[in-house]
DNA sequence: TTTGTTTCTGGTAACGATTCCATTTTGGTT
DNA sequence: AACCAAAATGGAATCGTTACCAGAAACAAA
């Protein structure tokens, strides 16, 4: 019979329990004095009926919807789907559902996401496409609910804001391989447009020049996929210094680098050495493993969450202060020291026979 | 002035355009006759408000929600988040937005979340925790909107169902090790409560039985983590006759294992081939590369999330007919071959001076 | 002009929960 | 028994939309 038979409302319960439905919404949502025998009675009409609140009539009322949104350049990249994780947890927590939307950092699909789900939740989590853009920006501004921008922050607006220390993090992969003793570093890879390659190359560009170092950055926005990656190190590698080491600004670059220089037979660390950004669940497991800055992304989506929440609780009160200056949380990175920045010695296997017990 | 003015109703359109709220909904909605005069004032009118209809208003009147639920057991993993991100694109085409929930396979909270779920959304797409939960295919009986099952089906429910052909994927992966001469395969990891767990195991076992080949298979449902597999194997090989290649049931298992047989230094495939069943990101990477199954991921996300859609399309109208029976639909899966099979010579990297062009 | 069709249009009752406000009940005090 | 404050309860309006149904307007034919 599926489909058949309709939920019972609240009336219908109310109905069955002989009181109004004022008393059954004051059983259900707690607060004011019901007296313990119509409690009971009442508490038992729903348990009879299985009945269960109808959000949409709650929505209208003015109430919450329970739902917050949360948007991201795509959801297949693990580090956005480790976030996604943190805080559909969260969320679960706060009773919460999370609708998730995926922007491909396309601007127009950003706005027509944001847009959609201005009306039908009751904050957002996003990750902006640019940090720049006037359009967002007055979006933004005009928005009936509370937005946390996370991973990359949004400039000139006020927006509670978490991200992790993109440029500390770039320093120290850098600066570590500047006391290896390598001089020429290339700083490969990243969208020229984004928010947390900028960062990166700062963090790289600082530490190279505290070293008095001549920095040297290859990002190609239009082609750092694999071939593209390809090209760039083939080129450098060819020229008259060529690079002693590599560090690479996010994830599929450092992929790919490993993997292409792996095909090319050049030796890692001891012809190139090799630092990325962003751990991956196999850098570990590589031979050479690789050495990462890792991002603390669980830690990147709770307290992103966590933020929405609390302005969440606060909006039901009175309205919320904007005139402080918001100033963004900036997560600690940390630097994993691996084998293909030099540091450990190319892993000697235990042998077999070594390793039972 | 955030969250000041409250948004433009319905009947402020109405008044605005001097026209009854009838008039203006079907202006909205289409389909119904309205004079070319009194459109283009509506319009208008709609426009300068910056009208955007209320979603709960329309939901309470028993419209649809435009939303649909996703219940995977985890987000994190990239089979699902690949299965996301179909799903949410086939989604966003049909206007409709998505709820996200994650399980841990636990049934407890699977129940919880498709309570909630049904009040909420036109429909649901699940992965089912179990496929012989007697209390899961009670629940899913009365549900009162349509249920899609993908990657695991139900029992004994005509629910639509979309999965890969994990018994043929696995049989072929089998086959092709004994085609390399191989007798002794050792089947690994996987949990023993999972459906496709299950299913790769018997097309292992029609594999070895069709060549008279013994099966050997080693499941452990409570440690198949990295010290439960490497326990595992180091059991194994330390055996009589040890087994000659290991086919892993899942991702993780095929990375631990090659993990841990770099790290006892045993070479692969020489001395112990690998195939894996699921293909991931860096298999073609890692030296030597993994030979693996590949599922149709993206399809199987398309599949499911289309089938569900129809549903809807179809619920509009009349109720389904559920009398017929329903075969779950079969996503096809390759194996593709790479070298930890032995298939191909250990990769022979070119030099960097032949690389060039 | 009258009549009979179409074509448009608007009033109003739902949908299901919340909440103000008024009313009833309770229980304690003189 | 009489009174009053406090506690408990219910009626009915409200949120914004849709859809039934009836009524108005437009238009064609007689």
């Amino acid at each position: 019979m599926k489909g058949g038979k309709r939920h019972a409302t609240l009336s219908d319960v109310a109905r069955s329990a002989d009181v109004g439905t004022t008393t059954v919404s004051r059983v259900i949502n707690g607060g004011a004095k019901v007296s313990p025998k119509t409690l009971a009675r009442v508490r038992s009409a729903i348990t009879e009926l299985g009945f269960i609140p109808n959000h949409a009539a709650r929505t209208l009322r003015g109430e919450q919807t329970k739902i917050i949104g949360l948007i991201v350049p795509s959801i297949a990249d693990s580090f956005f789907s480790s976030c996604a994780d943190a805080i559909q947890e969260v969320a679960r927590r706060h009773g919460t559902l999370v609708i998730l939307t995926v922007t491909n950092n396309d601007p127009a699909s950003e706005n027509a996401t944001i847009s959609t789900l201005v009306r039908r939740t009751d904050g957002l989590l996003l990750v902006p496409t640019s940090s720049h853009s006037l359009e967002l920006r007055n979006q933004l501004r005009d928005i009936s609910i509370p937005v946390i921008c996370f991973d990359r922050p949004m400039y000139d607006i006020q927006i509670p804001t978490v991200i992790t220390q993109n440029f500390e993090g770039a320093r120290a992969a850098t600066r570590h391989l500047l006391e290896h003793g390598f001089r020429r570093i290339l700083c490969l890879g990243g969208e020229s447009e984004l928010f947390t390659m900028n960062e990166r190359v700062r963090g790289y560009t600082a530490a190279m020049k505290e070293a008095n170092a001549r920095p040297l950055i290859d990002m190609r926005s239009t082609a750092c996929d694999y071939e593209g990656t390809s090209n760039a190190i083939v080129k450098h590698l060819k020229g008259a210094k060529p690079p002693q080491a590599i560090f690479c600004l996010k994830n599929s670059t450092t992929i790919s680098t490993y993997s292409i220089l792996q095909k090319m037979k050049i030796s890692i660390p001891s012809q190139v050495a090799l630092v990325g950004f962003d751990d991956f669940e196999l850098a570990s497991t590589l031979r050479p493993s690789i050495t990462v800055v890792q991002q603390p992304v669980e830690e990147l989506g709770h307290t992103a969450a966590r933020l929405l929440f609390q302005r969440l609780a606060l909006a039901k009160g009175m309205p919320i202060n904007d005139k402080e200056k918001i100033k963004p949380i900036q997560l600690k990175t940390r630097l994993i020291l691996r084998a293909s920045c030099g540091c450990r010695e190319v892993e000697e296997p235990q042998s077999i026979s070594a390793s039972g017990h």
